[in-house]
RNA sequence: GGGAGCUUAGCUCAGUUGGUUCAGAGCGUCUGCCUUACAAGCAGAGGGUCGGGGGUUCGACUCCCUCAGCUCCCACCA
């Protein structure tokens, strides 16, 4: 069959991937065999691929695979997160397009919507994950909101509730006025942003409500808020305003009598010294309120507009209301100046939306007991992070770890089991049959209709940190009899976790309290933290921007093993990765390469009866060598989880030495025969070489895998095992790199005096070489002759190692610049020598280095001397 | 404001207890080649006083101090 030129990767894809399926090579039960497990960081269930999971899911692949070559049992359970924020905000965005409004419906009638949209757009991003190559048990396919795990979740917080360590307060949160809820401070991004501060004159009131001339000045960004005020506080040492003490002051516009307080809160040198405190709408100002007993006056409502209680202006939204009240401010003589001012403001990070202080009733989950103890296993090195320095990161948060805001205002996730009784107690439990017992044995005639659950549900994290636990046995978390089942039992704890910084605190650290508190085990041992997938000018990729290629476009385009290999070239663990799409091209090149190798291979014939050359012959054991080596390092990386360093040593071995070096021996000369013991060796150099690539391009080596012989139905690549490293000859390989050296310059020489590859040469060496690697010489350089010894004649010359070598060339030689060649290379290793002579003499560097180190500078001595004095019979030679 | 990290070739980055001719890799650039596997390729070449300064050491890209620049995380001085 005639091969095409170039790789085709579409077809090939589908069609394998087909064939796993089918056969359900990615399907995991409980053996015998070592467990390898992962669990994929959830994607949103109604999210699309992007760069960030192509790159996450790429590394989980490449580790999957490798164990599962490894010969472990490997699981990699997929699924998807129910995301309330995020889905809740675009079923109401699609609703509103459908001319519905969440407030016109009721609990029920939005879900319905909302699970009808989960069902259409909900898991499309698993599908994306199948054209990446990804390697999951989709028999295991897992959602964060599918029945079982609620319950798990709803046990979970009847868990820590009867601990109590789940309490219900009042806290000032950060509410996010689109999506109509609070969020918790991991979940605020403070972004500086231009805005004004506002100097505004507060008049001292006469005691009877009216304004005398005398006022003080109070800067502040948030005119809008002053109707809230419950007094302006001054630093007690500041000099400036001790008169003002005892005084009060009026509100401008609505000439509200407010005191004046003293606080060492506030600062003398930022602003006026005079700050107007707001309890209802500033987390520090409500500080202040509480200590000084000040009135909460909330005139913001839940969508950031202003209420009746703000007598003026109500109904208008918070930033409209800004601009108009600064006006009447400015009419009513009461604006000083207005400046121009950069603050750092509080976004939602789901909505953008400027977040609003608030003061709310809201669930907490106490971190007293889980940060430390959480905080342990990672400084234990019970769990590792890749790279290294996210421990401290880790550290200073769970150090300082507030309790969790676990409620959220939505519908769309697992509702809080708190039912409160009519005179506002509440019971909480796993069902309401339960609750409305434990109600009756408060109150005996409580019926089921007093009874009301709590509106709010639970943050998702509150579901993901379970995660680990719950694929395999949802039954454990908060169930203290239950014991783990089989599956819980062989994969739990899982081996690495693949995840981005950005969710260390949300996710990461919560599945290590979860672990702990349910398993009382690690969820994870390792935890390889990947960058941020940037563009090629280090910008974040955005949808504004339209920087972010659709990862589905370049796998249409290049194949999925290009996409893959191309985020791997430029990911080392915990860098962000500049991405660029010229490294999918080379991607693509890699896989043509490959695809060109088992072209020329497959298209040789075979002397059965043909003696193996001994150039083939040593072809074979160098490579035979060079393969176990470079395993050794491939191992080496993996270990150590240096995947890009992984792929890119087995990249240069094919490339680089199998390509360039080794089918260039045994490549039989055009309308010659392969013997068939290079043949053989070759394909099984082949074999292993595709069993190396294949984690990371898992397609096109499944394709050659399978073209390369006979298979049966049923095989695959994916269950060879990893090559083996046997041992190697690390001198014989030296010599081999001098020979490849040699050629090299031979090579050079050639292009340099324009001599054509096809005219042979003769060589003289001066020195030791192997007698086993003169035929792979003879064949490289097309030599027609080799001698060993000095050469006086007329030549071109060259040192390799402690070879001296001279190519005798009549008529090409030109006699000056090869004196001045020889020159400079005899001035070099001069210098080098006294370098070397200079350390060598010194006695405290012989005395105090390693030995070894002060033998090797020996070596270099004496290599240099040898090298030295060959250079000066050359010189010599030249010179008569 | 606190903390962490980074700075090595045009670009992106390795450099793994301070010691091999250690100053590297990939990509890009330049030169020559459509040589029957591959021009998505082959054969060559150029390119860096390892951010600046100081120190420790027989020896520093590597350890310490300092300065400069950049990045991230945490932190709501209104």
């Amino acid at each position: 069959m005639e091969l095409s030129k170039i790789y085709n990767p579409t077809e090939v894809e589908d069609k394998w991937y087909a064939y796993w399926l089918k056969y359900k090579f990615f399907h995991s039960e409980p053996d015998n065999r070592e467990p390898y497990t992962v669990v994929i960081p959830p994607p949103n269930v109604t999210g699309i691929l992007h760069m960030g999971h192509v790159l996450n899911n790429t590394l989980n692949d490449v580790l999957v695979r490798k164990a599962r070559m490894d010969g472990k049992n490997a699981c990699w359970v997929p699924g998807t997160d129910h995301a309330s924020i995020a889905t809740e905000n675009k079923v109401v965005a699609k609703l509103k397009e459908m001319g519905i409004k969440k407030e016109d419906l009721t609990r029920e009638e939005f879900l319905k919507y909302a699970w009808e949209w989960k069902e259409e757009h909900g898991g499309i991003i698993l599908q994306q994950l199948r054209k990446l190559g990804a390697s999951c048990d989709w028999d295991r396919t897992r959602f964060t909101m599918e029945p079982e795990l609620n319950e798990a979740v709803i046990n979970t917080f009847v868990h820590f509730y009867k601990k109590g360590w789940i309490y219900r307060g009042v806290r000032m949160v950060n509410w996010d006025p689109e999506g109509h809820t609070a969020v918790s401070d991991d979940e605020v991004i403070h972004r500086d942003t231009q805005s004004h501060f506002y100097h505004m004159r507060y008049f001292i009131s006469d005691g009877q409500g009216h304004p005398t001339d005398k006022y003080i000045v109070v800067a502040t960004t948030r005119p809008e808020t002053i109707m809230a005020d419950a007094a302006v506080c001054v630093n007690p040492n500041d000099e400036r305003h001790k008169w003002l003490h005892g005084k009060k002051v009026l509100i401008p516009l609505i000439n509200k009598e407010i005191p004046i307080i003293e606080d060492d809160y506030v600062e003398m040198d930022f602003g006026t010294g005079c700050l107007k405190v707001t309890p209802a709408h500033d987390a520090h100002d409500y500080e202040i309120g509480l200590r000084h007993n000040l009135e909460v006056i909330d005139i913001i409502d839940d969508n950031g507009c202003l209420n009746e209680k703000a007598q003026i202006l109500v109904g208008e939204d918070r930033f409209v209301a800004r601009e108009k009240i600064a006006k009447m401010l400015q009419e009513a003589g009461n604006i000083e100046k207005i400046e121009d001012y950069v603050s750092p403001i509080g976004y939602s990070e789901r909505t953008n939306a400027v977040i609003e202080p608030k003061l709310s009733a809201q669930w907490f989950l106490k971190m007293e007991e889980l940060a430390p103890a959480a905080l342990a296993k990672v400084e234990d090195g019970l769990i590792k992070f890749i790279p290294d320095k996210y421990r401290n990161t880790y550290r200073h948060w769970m150090e300082n770890a507030r309790d969790w805001c676990i409620s959220r205002q939505l519908w769309w996730g697992q509702r809080i089991p708190a039912y409160y009784l009519p005179d506002g107690s509440y019971v909480v439990e796993n069902s309401f049959e339960k609750a409305l017992a434990a109600a009756q044995a408060l109150n005996p005639s409580i019926k089921a209709e007093d009874l009301r659950q709590d509106d709010d549900v639970l943050d998702t994290w509150f579901s993901s940190w379970l995660w680990p636990i719950s694929v395999f046995d949802p039954q454990m978390p908060g169930n203290p009899e239950h014991k783990p089942n089989a599956d819980l039992a062989y994969y739990y704890p899982t081996n690495d976790l693949v995840t981005g910084p950005d969710i260390i605190f949300f996710w990461v650290a919560r599945m290590i309290m979860a672990g702990g508190e349910f398993m009382g085990d690690v969820p994870f041992k390792n935890v390889y933290f990947t960058g941020i997938v940037r563009d090629k000018l280090g910008r974040k990729m955005s949808k504004t921007l339209g920087n972010s290629p659709n990862p589905l476009d370049l796998i249409d385009k290049y194949g999925a093993d290009a996409v893959r290999l191309g985020m791997l070239l430029c990911s080392s663990a915990g860098s962000d990765i500049l991405y660029d799409e010229s490294q999918v091209e080379q991607g693509r090149n890699f896989c043509n390469k490959i695809w060109n190798a088992y072209r020329l291979i497959s298209g040789w014939s075979v002397d059965e009866r043909a003696e193996q050359s001994d150039a083939n012959r040593v072809a074979v054991k160098w490579f035979d060598n060079l393969l176990s080596k470079t395993i050794e390092q491939v191992e080496d990386h993996y270990s150590k989880f240096r995947i890009s360093d992984a792929l890119m040593t087995v990249y240069k071995l094919f490339w680089d030495q199998f390509c360039a070096w080794y089918l260039e021996l045994v490549k039989p000369a055009y309308g010659e025969a392969l013997d068939k013991r290079s043949y053989e060796q070759t394909l099984d150099f082949f074999e292993k070489l595709l069993k190396l690539i294949h984690p990371i391009m898992p397609f096109i080596t499944e394709e050659l895998w399978q073209a390369m012989t006979e298979r049966r139905e049923g095989d695959t690549i994916m269950f060879e095992r990893t090559p083996l490293a046997g041992p190697y000859n690390a001198e014989f390989l030296a010599e081999f790199a001098t020979v490849q050296e040699a050629v090299n310059n031979i090579r050079g020489i050639r292009a340099q005096k324009q001599i054509s590859p096809k005219e042979a040469l003769k060589l003289h060496i001066e020195g030791n070489l192997s007698i086993e690697l003169l035929p792979v010489l003879k064949k490289l350089s097309n030599l027609s002759d080799i001698s060993f010894g000095p050469y006086e004649g007329s030549a071109v010359n060259f040192i390799v190692g402690t070879l001296k070598m001279s190519i005798p060339l009549e008529g090409f030689v030109d006699l000056e610049q090869e004196k001045a060649k020889i020159l400079s290379e005899l001035e070099y290793q001069k210098g080098f020598l006294a370098g070397v002579q200079r350390k060598l003499g010194n006695e405290r560097f012989v005395n105090n280095a390693p030995e070894a180190v002060v033998a090797a500078e020996r070596k270099k001595e004496a290599d240099a001397l040898a090298r030295i004095a060959s250079l000066q019979t050359a010189l010599e030679s030249l010179n008569k």
